[in-house]
DNA sequence: TTGTTTCAATACCCTACCGTATGGACAAAT
DNA sequence: ATTTGTCCATACGGTAGGGTATTGAAACAA
């Protein structure tokens, strides 16, 4: 016979909800709010329940890293991707995607996690590939425009650090046409 | 006589001690792990002492917060001090300073606090002082440059953006000359 | 000496959670 | 119909920690 009375598969699809249930609430209270029995409840069910799923609560944690690193990956990617010649468009497109002020619920993911990085090694590497990944992308598509080695990799650090930084910042007492300075910025990472 | 029978200023100083003592708590463990129990127990007391002189928690919370923000700005006027004629080489010093590696503790409270900040209303407003005070820092040097006002926050935006966003990445796994990268970038900024 | 003030220790109460143990409902298989 | 596996509810024990109330001890003042 085969390898058996074949699957339920709303066991896996319970598990996801209950890790897209614990990503909201990290990009809301953070990884220390990640709290089971609280989670538990908005979800409508019991603690009974996701000790069925999960092992722990770092399971769940663990869970919603490897999510997190696997979604980032593939949206770099994504983003990223080029045709010849469309280097310069997909890096100008790259810095607005991740600047976006829409893209809020990410940018609340990140800083959790990176925060939480800081007390956790295991987050800390993950951290580090997903940089590195990043990295690497807009690297190549510097590369592919001919500029150097050195200076590919230099402009990807100040596009990143860039993109990350300005999504921390509160700009709302410094007046200025967010526009303009935007364009200003963006120009001056990719000219 | 003199003043002498007045104050014990043994009071503040106490309190004090709470504060800075916080400080390195939040540092190594963010905002919610500052608890008032372990604290003291860092500190060689009882809550006992905590509640003389403080309220609650939150108002611990909160001078921790003052501190951190009247340290901050002092801090970025001290660094972007400049005699005419030394604008560009406060510039390179600022940007060496807050991007050296050697300010871990530094970042780790800037971190900690700007994720408190998400759920924090009062919070958010300190840090929209404080990025506030830091651009306008930078901005008046780039003005006394001779660049245009727009030029000259738009240079400010990226220069703060890229610090704090270099800051918190992690670049190990990302192979490149550091030295050459920072320089590469810090010239593309002032210059 | 005898208050009075300042600061800290102790003892409580109460809530929020984590993790476990157990049982029960329901579906599928036999 | 009975068994088995899947998923969740309930009940429980345990710890951490916030906040209060009370006591105590020392410094100082009268």
């Amino acid at each position: 016979m085969d390898k058996s009375p074949r699957v339920t598969p709303r066991s896996s699809l319970d598990r996801n909800a209950w890790i897209h249930g614990a990503i909201e609430v990290v990009a809301a209270d953070g990884m220390d709010g990640l709290r089971v029995e609280v989670l538990a409840k908005t979800l409508g069910v019991t603690k009974g329940s996701f000790y069925w799923h999960f092992k722990d609560r770092r399971d769940l944690c663990d869970a919603v890293l490897a999510t997190w690193k696997e979604g980032r990956i593939r949206d770099i990617r994504k983003q990223t991707a080029a045709q010849p010649g469309g280097e310069l468009a997909a890096l100008q497109h790259t810095i607005e995607v991740y600047s976006a002020a829409k893209n809020r619920k990410g940018i609340a993911i990140e800083a959790a996690i990176r925060m939480w990085a800081r007390q956790d090694a295991p987050t800390a590497a993950i951290v580090e590939e997903v940089d590195a990944t990043r990295l690497n992308c807009t690297r190549q598509l510097f590369l592919a425009l001919g500029l150097s080695e050195a200076e590919a990799k230099a402009r990807s650090v100040l596009l990143y650090a860039y993109v990350f930084g300005f999504s921390m910042m509160q700009c709302g007492q410094f007046p200025m046409d967010a526009a303009v300075t935007k364009r200003w910025i963006m120009d001056r990472i990719t000219q």
